[in-house]
DNA sequence: ATTTTAGATGGAATATTTTTGCAAACAGGT
DNA sequence: ACCTGTTTGCAAAAATATTCCATCTAAAAT
């Protein structure tokens, strides 16, 4: 299924200058197989046949997200989930969608942040981030339903 | 100082069909008086002198939010933060400014939130919530500092 | 003014998630 | 095969939010 993202978990490793151990192979493949962001629970329940510890997942991520490899977001319900992003930086490049009805977080990808000249003067931002809660196409019924 | 606030509190209170019990209006006087949104933790330091439990703190300000008299905000340091919203919805009207040095949170009133026509056919938005992190005036030293 | 009652409060305790410390194990290079 | 700095596992701590239940109070009714 997903024997390509394996190299490509391996090489996002090596690009970033990290070792590439079996636990961080696995956590990296996970995120890069998810279509939404993950929490640490979440990881730790799908990695657990993989038998790697809850602390090694967090510290796994505090890595990743200091070498811009993951993006953190803050869905709402007091825990940070975590995404790989194609930017590369350790700001939000996309805006979130986040279902107020079965909680699903979802990255807008290609759609652009909004414009940001109106700040006072002497402020700075370095990044933003943008949610949208609601109810997602499931929640709203409105899928059509194709199967899988 | 805040002589008025104290009618303005209880005012809204009023407004709302709620009880105006003195830690109520104690909290609410508080918000009213801040500049920006405040954590549970700073309410209940702030309001040593009124000796309101932080767990009546904790429901005073889940009721207030169900109301729609305070909106929440989520900064990234896992707390919650709440302030006074005019808007009276539990939705949030403005973008919200976080400094990532001093970590304070400031309401961007006055200022739109973005427009969201580029959902998916089935999405629904209820709220949106704008933060922009980066460095506030007083920490990138560009107040001119006219005494205080 | 007294009574009544639904709702608010206090204090302890619980839940959940994140974070740290230290010793053992490992990856990557020589 | 060996060395060194990094990573991991396990236990434990921190921090915040949330629940429980008995008691008290605001506000309306008598």
């Amino acid at each position: 299924m997903h024997g390509e993202s394996n190299e490509t978990a391996i090489n996002i490793l090596y690009q970033a200058g990290l070792k590439r151990t079996p636990g961080r192979i696995a956590l990296l493949k996970l995120l890069l197989s998810s279509p939404h962001p993950l929490s640490q629970q979440e990881i730790a329940s799908r990695l657990e046949k993989v038998r790697l510890n809850r602390v090694s997942i967090y510290r796994s991520l505090h890595t990743f997200l200091q070498s811009g490899i993951v993006h953190r977001v803050e869905s709402g319900d007091r825990t940070w989930r975590f995404a790989v992003c194609g930017c590369g930086s350790r700001g939000h490049c996309h805006p979130h969608f986040i279902c107020s009805r079965c909680g699903r977080v979802e990255c807008l990808s290609g759609f652009k942040m909004p414009e940001t000249g109106y700040l006072q003067p002497g402020y700075v931002v370095e990044e933003q981030e943008l949610y949208l809660r609601g109810r997602c196409a499931t929640c709203t019924g409105a899928v059509t339903g194709d199967g899988s």
